[in-house]
DNA sequence: AGACTGATATTCT
DNA sequence: GAATATCAGTCTA
C-alpha cells in the first residue's frame, strides 16, 4: 500500500480500506469501518485551508493525521487524495492482535467495545499526537491490503452537523465491531 | 432500546 | 465565547 493506493479520491480509499489489516506496534486487526473527508467538504478539518492542527492533511499521502476530539480522545486518519486536503478516518477495527494489551489500555471494558469507535481504537492501539504525520509504511505502523473485496455497507457519516447527507461512511457488512449499526433499507 | 449529560483541549470567530 | 469527525455513565422504558 504505497502512494498509488492513497493517491485516489478519499471515498475510494475509504472503501478499499475495509478488510485491510492495521497494526500499531503489533497491536490491531482488520479495519471494519471508515469515513472519507476532502477539502471541498464542509465537515472536513481541511475545508478552511491549512492550519497548525491539520498540517498533516496537506502533506504527502500515506501518512497519518492524528487530532484530539472533544478534548478527550484521539482520532486516527490516513492522508490520501489526488489533491491535498483529504483523509480517511479509521472508525473501527476488529481486535485480533495484542488483545491483552488492548484490554489493559482500555480499562477492562467488554471486548466488543475495545476498538469499536475512533476514540476507542486509538486508546486500544495507543495512538496519540506523537503519531501525527508519521509514514504508514514504516514502524510502528503496519498496513496490509486485503486479498479480496468483502461485502461492504455504505451510509452517512457520524457526529457531523455539516455534510451529513454525503454517503462516505463504509463498513464491513455484519461485523460485530462497528461503532454503530448501518441503517438498512426496508425490504 | 433510547435520551441525556459531563468531561475536556484545541481551534476558530 | 462557541463549536467540536467522542465516550462512558446514568436515567427512563
Amino acid at each position: 500500500m504505497g502512494p498509488d493506493f492513497f493517491a485516489r479520491h478519499p471515498a475510494a480509499v475509504a472503501r478499499d480500506l475495509i478488510g485491510a489489516r492495521l497494526l500499531v506496534a503489533g497491536v490491531g486487526g482488520t479495519i471494519v469501518e471508515t469515513e472519507a473527508y476532502d477539502d471541498e467538504d464542509p465537515a472536513s478539518h481541511s475545508f478552511s485551508g491549512p492550519t497548525a492542527r491539520n498540517a498533516a492533511m496537506f502533506g504527502p499521502v500515506g501518512h497519518a493525521y492524528v487530532y484530539r476530539s472533544y478534548g478527550v480522545h484521539w482520532c486516527l486518519n490516513l492522508v490520501c487524495g489526488e489533491t491535498p486536503g483529504s483523509a480517511v478516518l479509521i472508525r473501527a477495527i476488529a481486535p485480533e492482535h495484542g488483545i491483552e494489551r488492548m484490554r489493559a489500555r482500555r480499562g477492562g471494558v467488554a471486548d466488543r467495545l475495545l476498538t469499536s469507535g475512533p476514540g476507542r481504537l486509538c486508546q486500544a492501539l495507543a495512538v496519540t499526537r506523537e503519531h501525527d504525520g508519521l509514514r504508514l509504511d514504516r514502524p510502528p505502523f503496519e498496513l496490509a491490503q486485503r486479498e479480496a473485496e468483502p461485502p461492504i455497507v455504505v451510509g452517512s457519516r457520524i457526529g457531523l452537523t455539516k455534510g451529513v447527507e454525503t454517503p462516505w461512511r463504509f463498513g464491513l457488512k455484519g461485523s460485530p465491531f462497528l461503532s454503530r449499526p448501518f441503517p438498512r433499507a426496508a425490504g
